[in-house]
DNA sequence: ATACTTACTTACAAAATGTAAGAAGATGAC
DNA sequence: GTCATCTTCTTACATTTTGTAAGTAAGTAT
């Protein structure tokens, strides 16, 4: 054993990411949605309660921004600060991983 | 919206990676930590239950290999596969924003 | 026989997540 | 006016996952 405990840096960003669902909507925000029913579309083994739920968390990490557009019928805003965006290096790390780790799902015949 | 669906792969690296204490338990064995009782030491917030549980995932994912030592008491190590070790990376790029973004936890004065 | 070590198991409670229905606020159709 | 529509949530309740703590197994050593 080299070290005798973790960062507490590190502990604590995976308090977020660890979480399900977290990394998707993570991606999905970095593909370009904004609005719920685009993330929701994007990620549809999601429930809405899920969604909601991390997106008030990720708001207030202060990974994401909610503005609301008053219109009609109302359009609402999720974007990525500046923090948030800074996790595309690690969305991209993950997806070089996928890419060359996951093979693709044999559920089917 | 730019696509309308997340890729596969992606997604199937966050089963992993998504679920609590997967992170830690890899950095740990990055860090060189084999057996089960160091990595439940440099981990202290989880249980011994989980630990199993998650040890189990990552060794069905391909991810970690177990091996006996039939020694007195008996001594098992757990080791990252080359599959494993490649998550490095993506370790690193969250090691990178955490140091750039997570303040140090305020808790007690 | 008893105790000691490591690596788990088990049982049960607590918390997180899934499911599905509903509600709010602004509008347009009838 | 009343009904339906759209989007973004909210609520209630079931299921699953995780937490807690005690116990087990195998191999020594005392």
């Amino acid at each position: 054993m080299v070290d005798t405990k973790l960062c507490p840096k590190f502990e604590s960003a995976f308090e977020i990411l660890g979480k399900r669902w977290t990394g998707l909507i993570i991606k999905a925000l970095l593909s370009g949605c904004h609005r719920f029913g685009d993330m929701s579309e994007m990620i549809p083994q999601m429930s809405d309660r899920m969604l909601v739920e991390r997106l008030k968390e990720l708001e207030s990490a202060g990974i994401v921004k909610r503005t609301v557009y008053p219109e009609t019928p109302v359009r609402i805003e999720y974007k990525l600060t500046d923090k948030g965006k800074d996790l595309g290096k690690v969305m991209d790390q993950v997806q070089e991983w996928a890419d060359k780790w996951v093979e693709p799902p044999k559920k089917e015949k």
